[in-house]
RNA sequence: GGGCAGUUAGCUCAGUUGGUAGAGCGCUUCGUUUACACCGAAGAUGUCACAGGUUCAAGUCCUGUACUGCCCACCA
């Protein structure tokens, strides 16, 4: 006999090595059976898993292991992401540690540093996939800089570049001065700060007089090429044409007009810096002005900044101003909010930089993959997000996907000495193919980290091979994954995928929401309210864990993890545990048909009860609902199979109903609660594993009305003996004899049939059924609908309690019988609304009629005792 | 500035063809009767954010407002 608590810590181990061992997990590309995909979106190889990374997996896994069940060829393919600059920092961070720097390592022996980091972690990585019970193909396991997806990368650049949707060019991109690096529009995140904004005199040339402009940087105002000014704006119609002196390097620059100009702001003259700033420089191409730089690459002042070179760009601010003071021609300064871009890895200020920098032209690629989405050929989950997919697809800008980083995908360009010409190609060449110069350097960028995971689809695949997988296994079914990252990578896999492969990567965008803690902050290890998984694994096991997150997993809303539900669905875990050993301790029998006639009322009641909630569970999935999913299989083993069933049970046993509800209900589980569900199911004994038995299917042939209604007669008379008895804190252990009046003949019969079992649900010593009203004057009169029921006063202990429980009740029908009075006294109620809904309210208005006499009948009975 | 979500019991949240407001946790009372105290039985708790509208009927549909969170854009 097993034991009376589930202690899921070996058990989980157990069962995943021997799914692992006997590959129940591989996919079959030479299987008949229809495809159900999902690619894993890789983790990020920079450290440890977190309940994010649960999340994703645990509804993955529902949903692969309910489809596997369902008879699907399965295929799960895990992997993880190199994560470009991510992975960098980490490792960077680390040498800094122990007092070096990948410039003093140098490039190839500080790749080979981060490959070691990428062994290290990445394997923990996976092993934590495989603790949260994780049925991945082990054997397609990728990773994004591996040998096939560099090949896939290098194959999708060159083409790109043939096509001309990759260029190279100088534009002012976003540069974190920290990562040494260009980064994407995407990768900067905007917080709002209050700063100032200085008004600064800049002098006419001609000596007399001057213009003042507003800045919120002055720093940059060494990089200066004009002034602009509205064209309609005439307080400065006779400046335009005039030059001013830029102050502190006295360089001279035009005034010049251009619309971008907002009159109303600051003094309606705005300082042009095209280097340093993107509205600037938009306005210096229009007006063709030089672009000076006046930052270097790690955010210093630079060369063309005279005295302030070498200066830290925060520290030139502050010597700017005071320059600007000492000279007099600081204006003024006023508060102001503005929001700067930080970079996104490491929170450093972005800078925007004039740079040479590979793009990917992306409105031909958007195209397509707006047309899918809007077409209806993928689908996005929840619905909503198709909104802003829209909206960023519509406006998308140009990609930047060069990265002054060494971690990544070396862009496969070759610059050639002699012409100066770009060779590119899939293959590294041996000369420039322009001038056949074998004086060619590769490029010393690399790829943003978002451009291979772009290909994940088909690159895991072994695309641009022709291989069976990719036959078999493309396009996915369902890509789930997190909103945060619909711009970042699902958008670009449509692109890249419909592109390339033409057609859509996946059918179904599933996006799940944020994981936070019960104030609804983000977990971060500054805030110190990280739940690691693996912790809570420990403690409670992976199921609970797992059950507890497809249950908060509603569709667009954030999940708000807490220890006390992970424990209540622990507590449900013991709950099947505790049930199958019951069945385990009843005699065993074969499978029971479909149709018994002869079968108990209870069991066909469960029966219909169960195959009903085997229909709505698959229906909840097949909407990926899953917490709606998880709370009907809850309800249904708790409140249906546990309280009533069971306990029914044991007034009239049938173990072969019995062990098949438990059976099938283990199976419907199984995508919730693999682990306990297996290891339960070994003791049931039937199959290898519970992991390859079909999944539960509905039957109608189970369904029979009559006796759900039957049971709920059963229930309603227990329900209310039980309520008596409890508000007059009668003992459970007491026995008391109770009477009761069918109204009707099927009612008696019914009753008849479940007296057994109606007297030992609500501790009934006699369940007397009545022909008629009783005599004894001591009886308290109940009613519930279809009978009345009577119980001798003698036997509750408490007669103001009772007095009490029935004043509440007649409150509650008063209540109620309003309501159902006004409606039905309104003419438009009665001829507007359908018959049905009339008839109930008035068949309820008689019920509750009834009952408010029986009520207070009986209430005057205790009044007069 | 534009957009998207949310506002329901003490807490965290369910609630899709509009028709009697639910769950888990917590709380109160009772309790070891054939699995389970990680348990059982009973109970209490609601202006469904606010204001209008549509409707016989609104948590649910429409409009507006407030607050919260997020996203995008712009901000000299």
């Amino acid at each position: 006999m097993i034991d009376t608590q589930y202690k899921p810590k070996d058990i989980e181990k157990k069962w995943y090595a021997f799914w692992e061992e006997k590959a129940f997990f591989k996919a079959d590309n030479t299987s008949s059976k229809d495809p159900f995909v999902i690619m894993m979106p890789p983790p990020n190889v920079t450290g440890a898993l977190h309940q994010g990374h649960a999340l994703t997996s645990y509804i993955q896994d529902c949903l692969i292991r309910w489809k596997r069940m369902c008879g699907y060829n399965v295929l799960w393919l895990p992997g993880s992401d190199h994560a470009g600059i991510a992975t960098q920092n980490v490792v960077e961070k680390e040498l800094a540690k122990a007092g070096t720097s990948r410039h003093k390592l140098g490039r190839e022996k500080f790749l080979e540093r981060v490959w070691q980091w990428k062994e290290q972690y990445g394997n923990r990585i996976m092993e934590q996939l495989r603790s949260f019970g994780s049925s991945c193909d082990w054997s397609r396991q990728r990773f994004t800089m591996d040998e096939k997806a560099s090949k896939a990368v290098r194959e999708v650049f060159v083409r790109l570049y043939q096509e001309k949707l990759i260029y190279r060019g100088d534009y002012l991109i976003n540069w974190c001065p920290r990562c040494e690096s260009a980064i994407s529009d995407l990768e900067v995140t905007h917080v709002e700060k209050s700063g100032h904004l200085w008004q600064i005199k800049y002098p006419l040339e001609e000596g007399s007089g001057w213009i003042t402009v507003a800045t919120t940087r002055p720093e940059t105002m060494l990089g200066d090429t004009a002034i602009a000014v509205h064209p309609k704006d005439d307080r400065y119609k006779s400046f335009v044409g005039k030059y001013v002196l830029l102050p502190l390097i006295k360089r001279k620059i035009p005034i010049i007009q251009d619309e971008y100009v907002d009159q109303a702001f600051g003094s309606g003259a705005v300082k042009i810096t095209p280097g340093h700033d993107f509205n600037d420089f938009e306005v210096g191409r229009r007006h063709h002005l030089k672009v000076i730089s006046v930052l270097d690459a790690k955010g210093k002042m630079n060369e063309n900044s005279g005295a302030y070179q070498g200066l830290d760009r925060f520290k030139a601010r502050k010597q700017v101003l005071e320059d600007l003071k000492t000279e007099g021609l600081l204006e003024g300064e006023e508060s102001h909010t503005l929001s700067i871009g930080h970079c996104e890895r490491c929170q450093t200020v972005v800078e925007p930089r004039h740079s040479t920098q590979w793009f990917v032209k992306t409105k031909p690629l958007a195209a397509p993959a707006i047309e899918a989405v809007r077409s209806g050929e993928v689908k996005i989950i929840p619905e909503s997000w198709a909104k802003t997919y829209f909206h960023w697809m519509e406006n998308i800008k140009d990609w930047c996907i060069s990265r002054q980083i060494w971690w990544g995908h070396r862009i496969p360009a070759w610059h050639c000495r002699d012409c100066k010409k770009i060779t590119v190609s899939s293959k590294d060449p041996v000369q420039c193919e322009h001038c056949k110069s074998k004086k060619i350097d590769q490029d010393p960028d690399v790829l943003d980290t978002w451009f291979s995971s772009a290909l994940w689809p088909f690159s895991t695949l072994g695309w641009p091979d022709e291989t069976k997988d990719l036959e078999k296994f493309y396009p996915s079914t369902v890509m789930e994954t997190g909103f945060d990252i619909l711009f970042f990578w699902v958008a670009r896999m449509m692109m890249m995928g419909i592109h390339f492969m033409k057609k859509p990567p996946f059918q179904f965008v599933y996006l799940h929401a944020m994981v936070r803690d019960v104030q609804g902050q983000k977990m971060s290890k500054s805030k110190g309210n990280v739940i690691d998984p693996l912790d809570t694994i420990e403690k409670y096991g992976s199921d609970a864990l797992r059950f507890t997150h497809l249950s908060l997993a509603t569709q667009g809303r954030d999940v708000k993890l807490t220890d006390e539900r992970i424990q209540g669905y622990r507590n449900f875990v013991n709950k099947i545990w505790n049930a199958t050993r019951f069945v385990l301790m009843q005699e065993s029998h074969p499978e029971p048909q479909a149709k018994d006639p002869e079968r108990a009322t209870t069991d066909r009641w469960i029966l219909t009860r169960l195959h009903e909630t085997i229909r709505d569970v698959n229906a909840a999935l097949e909407a990926y609902k899953l917490n709606e999913a998880t709370y009907l299989a809850y309800h249904f083993t708790w409140s249906e199979f546990c309280d009533w069933y069971i306990e029914l049970s044991k007034t009239s046993p049938n173990p072969d109903v019995l062990t098949y509800v438990l059976k099938e209900l283990l199976k419907l589980l199984h995508p919730f609660l693999p682990f306990v569900t297996e290891e339960l199911w070994q003791h049931v004994q039937e199959t290898e594993s519970i992991m390859l038995s079909p999944y539960p299917k509905f039957d109608e042939a189970y369904i029979d009305a009559s006796a759900k209604q039957e049971i709920e007669v059963l229930k309603a008379v227990v329900l209310y003996v039980r309520n008596i008895r409890g508000e007059n804190n009668v003992k459970p252990s007491k026995q008391i004899p109770v009477s009761i009046l069918p109204k009707d003949k099927t009612t008696r019969q019914i009753l008849e049939r479940e007296q057994k079992a109606i007297e030992n649900l609500a501790k009934i010593s006699e369940l007397k059924i009545l022909d008629d009203l009783p005599d004894a004057k001591d009886q308290v009169t109940g009613t519930v609908g279809f009978a009345e029921i009577f119980i001798s006063m003698s036997e509750l202990f408490n007669q103001e309690e009772e007095k009490k429980r029935l004043e509440k009740e007649l409150l509650k029908i008063g209540q109620d019988l309003t309501g159902i009075q006004q409606r039905l006294s309104q003419d438009a109620f009665v001829s507007k609304a359908p018959k049905e809904v009339v008839e109930k309210e008035r068949a309820r208005l008689a019920m509750l009629t009834e009952k408010e006499a029986k009520l207070k009948e009986n209430l005057s009975k205790i009044k007069t005792f």
